[in-house]
DNA sequence: ACCTGAACACCGTTCAAGT
DNA sequence: ACCTGAACACCGTTCAAGT
């Protein structure tokens, strides 16, 4: 009478199917994913899920916004000493999202085309606002400056996945995709491409930590530009 | 003898399928788009394709690859002044970018899980190193920023293009879409949420021109900053 | 309220066969 | 070298029916 399912699975809720959507891709890759199989991840059938989903639209939906779920939220701790620690606190939890999506790289890579601001994103959203606005930003430049970290970091993260993924359905090792990429830069016409030849080994790294700190340092480089310039 | 087809079509190259496959993205919106019916676009049967492309995932990177088409130049002209021409120059630069990309947004969305280097994107980002070296970067320097740069405007746009296909899909404008958006946020506990309750109007926009500008003035900041420090 | 079985139209891919 | 026809296994979605 307590439950009403003989199995012990657990209730079969819009969360769960975003839940078993994500670890269906983390199991079986991009391509792996139907609504036939995640039923059967749940232990249902396929049309079971249109009792709880209009679409299969509708469940990339729902699992973009699981995406959200499992990141750290940080120390909780002060909002950090009013002076320069909103950097050290902005680039920890950029750093933490970054590592959070690539654990997902799979999920990120078929889910791109629909991230959209969802219910679980509102923490981490008012977490950064919270710090931004403390840190001494005004409400629109806050709202601004969050907008653009997130953009940012998640564009990054997609340009980081795919070769990932690309990768490592090859069976190579992102080092031997890299050192492919380097070699195919080389080769080019130098006389068309001077800089891309030239650069090839910066341009096709892999390095991508060293990439994310540069960026990260010059978007907080701009915002505390803007801070001084409003601030006092 | 010329030529080898009765019909007056044009040959069926790799790179005249991934035209195919965008003119369709176009036309159908994400979600119309199958081998079968790109087969049909160009005039062929499905498993034809299967000739010139390895699978579907081979096409969507060459599609990806071909959203660099038809991206304009910019003028051709001086490499700009030496002293502040460089930011301007990449300002437009990445706002001709995102509109280009804004103009194919069905097929950003679809595509996004495939963007990477391909060929068609070597010449813009040769074009690009060549304005930030000629500015004073350093090799390295111009290779992150080059790549923070496309990331960054990749990034905004598929975050873009989500709302706006999504929107589309039901009938929508962008103005209505936001409105609803907004009052979501405002609707929110503000207890729990006190930042966006607050901000409601400035995070849900739309105004995705000014938020374009804000992000691209701080991340020109951010590198102008690195310049001068390397400069003189 | 929630799930099933069966069906429909459509899909990606293969392969022997054609020219 | 390039394309077709036919087939296979699988897909998203609907709907009447069950409990």
């Amino acid at each position: 009478m307590a439950t009403r399912q003989g199995t012990g699975r657990t209730a079969l809720t819009r969360e769960a199917l975003a839940d078993a959507t994500l670890r269906l891709l983390e199991r079986e890759g991009p391509g792996g994913l139907s609504m036939r199989k995640v039923a059967a991840e749940v232990g249902v059938q396929a049309a079971s899920l249109y009792w709880h989903v209009q679409n299969k639209e509708e469940l990339l939906d729902l699992a973009s916004d699981a995406l959200w779920d499992g990141l750290e939220p940080g120390p909780p701790g002060e909002p950090a000493a009013p002076g320069g620690g909103w950097r050290e606190e902005v680039a920890e939890a950029s750093r933490r999202l970054r590592a959070h999506l690539l654990a997902h790289h799979s999920a990120v890579r078929v889910l791109a085309g629909h991230f959209a601001p969802g219910p679980r994103a509102l923490a981490p959203m008012e977490r950064l606002l919270a710090v931004l606005r403390g840190a001494g930003f005004g409400g629109p430049d806050a709202a601004h400056a969050a907008y653009l970290l997130s953009t940012w970091v998640q564009g990054f993260v997609i340009h980081e996945a795919v070769p990932m993924s690309a990768a490592e359905e090859r069976g190579a090792t992102p080092e031997e995709a890299a050192a492919e990429a380097r070699e195919r830069l080389a080769a080019l016409p130098a006389d068309r491409y001077p800089h891309l030849v030239e650069l090839a080994a910066e341009i096709s790294g892999p390095g991508m930590d060293s990439r994310f700190e540069f960026g990260l340092a010059r978007l907080l480089d701009g915002l505390e530009q803007l801070r001084g310039r409003a601030g006092d």
